[in-house]
DNA sequence: AACATTTTCAACCGCAGGAGT
DNA sequence: GACTCCTGCGGTTGAAAATGT
């Protein structure tokens, strides 16, 4: 990525700027977005001297400079929402950060590219296929939830979980995770947090939060049917920016995250051996 | 400490769709 | 309908930072 100045031929002949931006031209387009709003980006590059096009402007300012932008990693509530809202629609990038206040499609895309389908590399497994979701929600998912309860948990108990103990020791193991006890008072609180507007219903993003044995906990609805692991009655749906922020209340201090959790890799070599263990049997 | 390799993420590009003429 | 302009989206790139040897 070079600073350097280059002709941008469809900007009537003016020299463009590109690449990454200076603290001056920041400074520049904040200031004019505050006196006169964002929008109408190639009036904005032209008017504010900025010598950038508007596509330039409004990405910096939607990716980077926008006040409730959400910086460092994401926290396992997030990436699970991730999951979740990947496996319903696919690389909707801009559709799913909706429900991310603060995270960009950017982020939410360099996340999947990142992450996920690093994971899915190392497995050989197409991040798109069925195998790949199989797992995802029969190992990763149940995870991240240890990793929440484990969380909400440091607070009061210095011996962190057995992460996937309880499952890789389980001789009655099952690919889903209705045999796995994910019984959180976080999922509570969530729930009780929650609202659930029907006006809504094409965009329902659901998690899981809880689960428990037996057949009923295979949730049989169509609409959440992405990770049936868990158990409807404790099902916490996030409608909208207010319930994705009463889940963020429910977090244990940031700074614990930022130190710990989301530093891991999420998957050690033993895991991985683990996932193609199952994948080469199913 | 020096170099090589890998990972992260900001920024670019092309395309599609909507609005206005 | 055809054209232009603008905006937004998803895919991709590559410099910088982090990590490994």
């Amino acid at each position: 990525m070079s600073n350097t100045i280059r002709y941008n031929g469809n900007d009537e002949g003016a020299e463009q700027r590109k690449g990454p931006w200076t603290l001056e031209e920041d400074t520049l387009l904040t200031n004019y977005i505050s006196h006169n709003g964002e929008g109408r980006w190639n009036l904005l590059a032209k008017s504010s001297g900025l010598k950038r096009t508007g596509k330039s402007c409004r990405l910096r300012w939607l990716n980077y400079l926008k006040p409730d932008i959400k910086r460092g990693n994401l926290t396992p509530q997030e990436q699970l929402l991730i999951l979740e809202l990947h496996s319903k629609w696919g690389n909707r990038w801009s559709k799913i950060a909706k429900y991310l206040p603060g995270r960009t499609d950017n982020d939410i895309k360099n996340y999947w590219r990142t992450r996920v389908q690093k994971q899915a590399r190392q497995l050989n497994i197409d991040s798109n296929s069925h195998k790949f979701l199989e797992v995802v929600r029969s190992f990763w998912v149940p995870r991240l939830i240890h990793k929440m309860k484990d969380n909400s948990n440091t607070n009061t108990k210095a011996t962190p979980p057995d992460l996937l103990g309880p499952v890789l020791q389980d001789n009655n193991f099952s690919p889903d995770c209705s045999n796995m006890d994910f019984s959180t008072s976080m999922s509570v609180d969530l729930k009780k947090n929650s609202q659930f507007m029907e006006s809504d219903i094409e965009t329902t993003c659901s998690l899981y939060l809880d689960g428990s044995r037996g057949s009923s906990s295979q949730c049989v609805s169509e609409d959440y049917s992405s990770f049936p692991c868990l158990e409807e009655e404790y099902m916490v749906t996030f409608m909208g920016n207010s319930d994705i922020l009463a889940l963020q209340d429910c977090h244990v201090a940031d700074s614990t995250y930022e130190d710990d959790v989301t530093q891991d890799p999420m998957w050690n070599m033993d895991d991985i051996w683990q996932f193609k263990e199952y994948a080469h049997f199913n």
